[in-house]
DNA sequence: GCAAAATGTCAAG
DNA sequence: TTGACCTTTTGCA
């Protein structure tokens, strides 16, 4: 169940345990069998991120992985378990492996299709040098809620449901504000902040983005349920204003939001 | 045993 | 705007 952080936390760590090694790549469910076969035994390059997406170059061959709502990744060293359920790919290597299910994509591309994906992304928060300005151009052109355009994977790339949630309750901004609403001087820290609460949620693997945030950086314990002011927190009172947090449907995705904060 | 839910995207109408 | 799709886990009979 991912957002940005996770995938560049996946591309970090197959890079560390598989790259520059002759990558075993399997497909026990079968339905990934003959992409399987197009990189299996050969070397691996890098895994690299961006936005939602996971590109991994064996040459000129790519794997791509979307995970979709209900993909993941699981991963171990040593011997490999014996394959359970929709096992879609397996990567083997002499002292590591992983298993991917229930991605909504895992296809083998050229370079030059993963360059066509690439293009079509907004700024990713969490490549170096990525520039908010793409984005506040496209955010401040139309008319559609915000809430909706920081889902935009064209409009910006790696946030999902939790961080777009979150980072307007953090900058008080009111969900349904029109893109073209949006100021520069509302833009601004937003984005910055954007970046600073991926970063942290990379390095710790978890979104947080309460007060505690701080305590989870010096590598403190914090409660799930005091990760965040108002994902999945329908009808219990504001951390700040103590108003019950309000849910509804936009674009068939639930949108949590404090209606007397973000005003 | 079965329904519902989960950090997502695409295409049809 | 709606439905389809990918899979596992959880909660309630």
């Amino acid at each position: 169940m991912p957002e940005g952080h996770t995938l560049h936390g996946l591309a970090r760590d197959q890079s560390q345990h598989f790259a520059g090694k002759r990558v075993r790549v399997s497909s026990p469910q079968g339905t990934f069998a003959a992409g399987a076969a197009l990189v299996d035994g050969r070397i691996l390059d890098v895994v690299t991120a961006h936005g939602k997406h996971l590109f991994a170059a064996f040459g000129e061959l790519v794997v791509h992985v979307h995970l979709g709502l209900f993909g993941k990744y699981t991963a171990g060293s040593g011997e490999p378990p014996e394959p359970r359920g929709a096992l879609r790919m397996r990567w083997v290597v002499d002292d590591h492996w992983t298993d991917l299910r229930g991605a909504t994509a895992c296809e083998v591309l050229t370079k030059l299709e993963v360059g066509a994906i690439i293009a079509r992304l907004g700024p990713d928060p969490l490549r170096p040098r990525a520039k908010g300005d793409r984005a506040y151009a496209r955010i401040a052109r139309s008319r559609a809620p915000v809430a909706g355009l920081l889902m935009d994977q064209s409009v910006l790339s790696g946030v999902g449901n939790v961080y777009r949630a979150e980072i307007l309750f953090r900058h008080r901004i009111p969900p349904y504000l029109p893109g073209r609403d949006v100021t520069e001087d509302l833009w601004a820290p937003l984005w910055r902040d954007l970046v600073t609460l991926m970063r942290a949620g990379l390095r710790s693997g978890r979104i947080i983005t309460t007060r505690h945030l701080d305590r989870d950086r010096q590598g403190g314990y914090v409660r799930a349920a005091d990760a965040h002011y108002v994902y999945r927190r329908t009808g219990l009172p504001c951390r700040i204003c103590g108003t019950p947090i309000t849910m509804q449907l936009l674009a068939a995705r639930k949108l949590y939001w404090c209606p007397t904060c973000q005003t």
